[in-house]
DNA sequence: GACCGATTATGATTTAAATCATTTTTTTGG
DNA sequence: CCAAAAAAATGATTTAAATCATAATCGGTC
């Protein structure tokens, strides 16, 4: 994976010509991080634009009782950070490698000259902006009215929908992905995050395979979601 | 309120000169809306560009168990929904009325015409969108790790952030607010919500003042929202 | 191949908040 | 001004999930 590959599979940079992506690919920093590495921290002041390269990159909020909070999951491709280098704010979430990553990165003022160069990127920029806050809302949403069990399923589905590799007999997430980073995204426990897991696996949903979690059955995960549970009675029509 | 001071404080086109103003200004469409009425409905296709010219706007999403979230509230000034007009997707969420409401209309061709003559605008707007995000990821850590108290006390303060009239002896929340939406921000129910503020009602540091609520004490509220509730032990310290 | 730390697993107990049930207060409309 | 509806208040009970505690398993490494 090289860093044009990188650039051309970003959709930011999508738009560009090959010579232009090359000029703009020059500029990038490469820069190696191990497991668990921070790339930024809350509160840093942003520099640099970043692209993940190789690699996945988490980014979380801590809270003063310890416990972190999921935000978002980056993969190759992804820019991440953006946001501050418009607002000129400090980070409000940290980033931090779920793996060896590699991170291209651009100096702020590189970025600004190329964005004054390319003014129309500017729309895939809205757009992409625009899928991060539908998805923020999605987990408002979750967040607000989903008991445990099915946000889990709901957070599953997502990642088989965004990394999710299809094998015969179901999709494979493709992340490194402890129960400790799912409760952190489900906004729950460890423990609850084991125990919803188990069942899941016991119910033949899910299964563990070699460190990744493997959904044998997305639809019993969609109904779970939808409070459909199979084991539950079904639950009451809506409301206009 | 007219149009043109409207479109002056709207952040988007703030940047416009009088002349430009007055000519888009021209091509938006003005429609009232009364209390509870929907300006869009979940899964709507778009066809606007909306900015409210009067009253207030809650933006929310309904579940299939009949309890609503909202995720965003929008006073004169504020643009909506603008997103599912890059994207050209349904709308993923509903925006209703608190009160009675004007609302400015712009087709979406004539928006992408401007769109295509003032493309600096595009800057306002990825500035615009990052802030929603950074709340939208202020509320998922709320709801995640944050108890119900906690997290109203988080929304009383977010609201008199954007909302509030300062007086002698507090804040004044301008909003026309039941405790059914405190409950649909805080997501939780609708008795909890008013056992909460009760509470903050009984220590002083909230009082209602003819339908509204006013801040007798937002550093108070500030002490819970980090855990250092007056009637409670401390908490520990933070993790590295 | 034994050892160590991290991760997963499972049980018992507690607790915050939901749910259910009623009552009081406020607001609105005829 | 009164009736009716909506909103707020309050109590009793249940429940989902947190917390606390301990054990089993896995993955790497010296």
């Amino acid at each position: 994976m090289d860093r044009l590959q990188t650039l051309k599979k970003s959709l930011f940079f999508s738009s560009l010509s090959e010579s232009s992506l090359r000029e703009i690919g020059r500029l990038f920093a490469e820069e190696k991080y191990r497991r668990d590495d921070y790339i930024f921290f809350e509160g840093d002041t942003p520099e640099w634009l970043h692209i993940v390269m190789e690699g996945r990159i988490k980014l979380l909020k801590h809270s003063d009782t310890g416990k972190d909070i999921i935000l978002q999951i980056f993969t190759p491709g992804d820019m991440f950070g953006e946001v501050s280098l418009f607002d000129r704010r400090p980070y409000a979430s940290s980033a931090q490698a779920m793996e060896p990553s590699t991170i291209l990165k651009l100096p702020r003022k590189d970025f600004f000259l190329f964005f004054g160069r390319h003014p129309f990127v500017a729309t895939e920029m809205i757009t992409e902006l625009g899928r991060q806050l539908r998805e923020a809302h999605a987990t408002i949403k979750s967040l607000a009215v989903d008991r445990v069990e099915q946000r889990i399923a709901h957070i599953l589905l997502k990642l088989a929908d965004k990394v999710g590799i299809s094998e015969r007999g179901g999709v494979m997430i493709n992340l490194p992905l402890t129960r400790q980073d799912l409760a952190d995204m489900a906004g729950t426990t460890v423990e609850t995050a084991i125990r919803v897991m188990s069942r899941f696996t016991k119910s033949k949903f899910i299964k563990p395979s070699n460190g990744k979690i493997f959904l044998l059955h997305p639809q019993a995960l969609q109904r779970v979601l939808e409070g459909k549970d199979d084991s539950e009675p079904a639950a009451a029509g809506r409301k206009g």
